[in-house]
DNA sequence: GGTTCCTCCTTAATCAATTAAGACCTTAAT
DNA sequence: ATTAAGGTCTTAATTGATTAAGGAGGAACC
């Protein structure tokens, strides 16, 4: 119908030029109080939508907006609660400096290059990239400031995190400490390519999310350390993090004999199946069996030991560094974890 | 340094049209292999980023993005499992468009029209709006394909949510028809002023949440349907859509002469700490107290009773709706809920 | 009376692309 | 030989704004 209404049509109408009519709306100071309520009357009447935000950014050349990608769909993502505090806290940030957070799903699977390519935006955050992705490769060909955010590491690009390593590491000393010897690993998030049972070393080494790989890497060296022997202590893997996938990891796990007496676990979800599968099988926590978790994320309520990882501090320190104006740092940026020790270990039982 | 590299630079130092290195990055088939292939090269020498997305979003006229108004901060957004499933739904839609979900969060207090004026999207999903929020007409004033969620409903302008007075009103008859007589209600989100306290009929009335106060007036009329004297019914209100308000909630409730027999609550969160109150006045769910809840968001793991509202499909649909290229219905969309019975709803106790 | 200053508005360049239509050349068909 | 048909590239209009620089006119000052 109508025909669209830009600023010219008004300016047309009122008789003005367009810089005028541009003036009106962003500069009030720059023409008669008269003339602009004339002006603005016109664009009420024709109904004027208000100066268009794509031109606007084009001629500015901000966007007002900043890229967070997800390798995961959002409903797998917002479903843990790691991924929920980090998108708080990077939230914090944007509000802050008055910009969207444009959240852009790279499901995996199919490749979407073309969502990184057409997104308008100033900045982009990196939400734990799986390695070899392609996204890689379209994000850094943007050139615009980009913030990795837990993996993957590349040097001389901006990153942050957690000392996945010595974070591991704890966990294993602290179950060590308490005496446990026979340890079980309840891991997600290995692999991509969905498989669900036990992982050997070679697929524990060539896990593709660098962070977990790191994780495993560093329970793996403190238990070694500690006189375990790696080859023999069982690892379930599985795809999803979902607490039902943990309870499952946790029965192959306790099915196993010997039982292990500690289960340590790469995520708080997968805890929360663990400490499910313990009580189907009529275990005590932490009296039969010392459960960990790894996140901080609902572990309070469960009374579960986990390593804290400072998540809304991670989202907002990205947000922070990418909306500052200056270029982000180029460097690793190591925010500190925490070994939260709750009700879910405790010595280790006797052995009966 | 260097200046910006643009489809002009490649085609200078080409020696070609600017057009034909448009050509190059979007139709192969216009130009010869070799020259396609000699193009892409001096760009990746010179470091060009790819055709500059806001100046083909203006092109094309479409930005790639669906809008998403909050207006409360994402932090507390995201702390409330209804928002996250409601998200979750949106999500899929902006996937399977292959768009962009930009969140625009509206903090309460401050007003930032210009958050909405310059968002570069296709569409607006407002969520949850209070009566006489600013951002009404901020959207509007944008003309673009539009859909409020939850609320307000403004006739004429496309709306989706659920029948909230008939849902309001199963609560109070399924509690009814257990025997209970002294109700109890645990509100939150009626206003926004932060008070906590109690609420009489007309702070019920004026609420400033449409759907909030509309569940609110469903469980009087149900209730004086019933034969219960709304007047006496103690109704606290609190502010924030957490466990721990439900709790203080629970306390207010419990500690009054007479005590009530049913709690309802508005959401499934302040359920939870009505549960924990009672917990701690050493009351048994549901044989010395009935709780209900409402979305049906975490309350399977509780047993809770409550009602069950699609909340994905609500996301799901409203996406749909904007993504779809048509021009959303201006009708009210009524999707449907369930009454979930669990375990904490009973037979009312026999009066003591 | 001339200069200066201020207010109010216009001119025109600029942001970085897309794409229909047309030009030019080569090859094939009649 | 003439026409037609492709293939390859260019021309130029278009998308909707922002803003530095400049001009016209009137008031104030010396």
């Amino acid at each position: 119908m109508a025909e669209r209404v830009t600023l010219q049509t008004i300016a047309d109408r009122v008789g003005v030029s367009r810089a005028t009519v541009s003036y009106a709306f962003s500069r009030p100071d720059q023409l008669s109080e008269e003339l602009r309520a004339r002006i603005l009357r016109v664009a009420g009447e024709l109904g004027y939508a208000g100066p268009n935000p794509t031109a606007r950014s084009l001629r500015l050349g901000r966007a007002g907006a900043l890229g967070l990608i997800f390798t995961e769909t959002l409903p797998y993502a917002f479903a843990d609660p790691y991924s929920i505090g980090f998108l708080q806290g990077l939230a914090v940030a944007a509000e802050e400096a008055a910009v969207g957070l444009l959240i852009l799903q790279q499901p995996p699977g199919v490749q979407r290059p073309e969502i990184v390519r057409n997104a308008v935006v100033d900045a982009f955050c990196v939400f734990s990239l799986p390695d070899g992705h392609a996204t890689l490769d379209a994000v850094l060909a943007r050139r615009l400031p980009t913030v990795f955010v837990d993996e993957p590491y590349v040097p001389g690009l901006p990153f942050i995190g957690i000392d996945e390593l010595a974070a591991a590491g704890e966990v294993v000393r602290h179950v060590v400490d308490l005496g446990h010897r026979r340890l079980g690993l309840a891991l997600v998030g290995l692999h991509q390519d969905g498989r669900h049972g036990w992982a050997d070393l070679r697929r524990q080494r060539s896990a593709e999310y660098e962070a977990m790989r790191t994780r495993v890497e560093g329970y793996r060296v403190a238990g070694e350390q500690a006189g375990v022997d790696w080859a023999s202590v069982p690892v379930y893997e599985v795809a999803g993090n979902a607490r039902e996938s943990g309870r499952e990891a946790g029965r192959a796990l306790l099915a196993r004999d010997p039982r292990p007496t500690a289960i340590l676990c790469n995520t708080d979800v997968m805890a929360l199946g663990v400490l499910d599968a313990a009580a189907e099988a009529g275990l005590k926590v932490p009296e039969d069996l010392s459960v960990v978790g790894f996140s901080d994320s609902g572990a309070e309520e469960a009374d579960l030991t986990t390593i804290r990882q400072p998540k809304q501090l991670i989202g907002q320190t990205a947000g922070r560094m990418l909306l500052s104006g200056l270029p982000p740092e180029p460097e690793r940026l190591i925010l500190p974890h925490e070994l939260i020790v709750r009700g879910s270990t405790a010595r280790a039982p006797l052995p009966s």
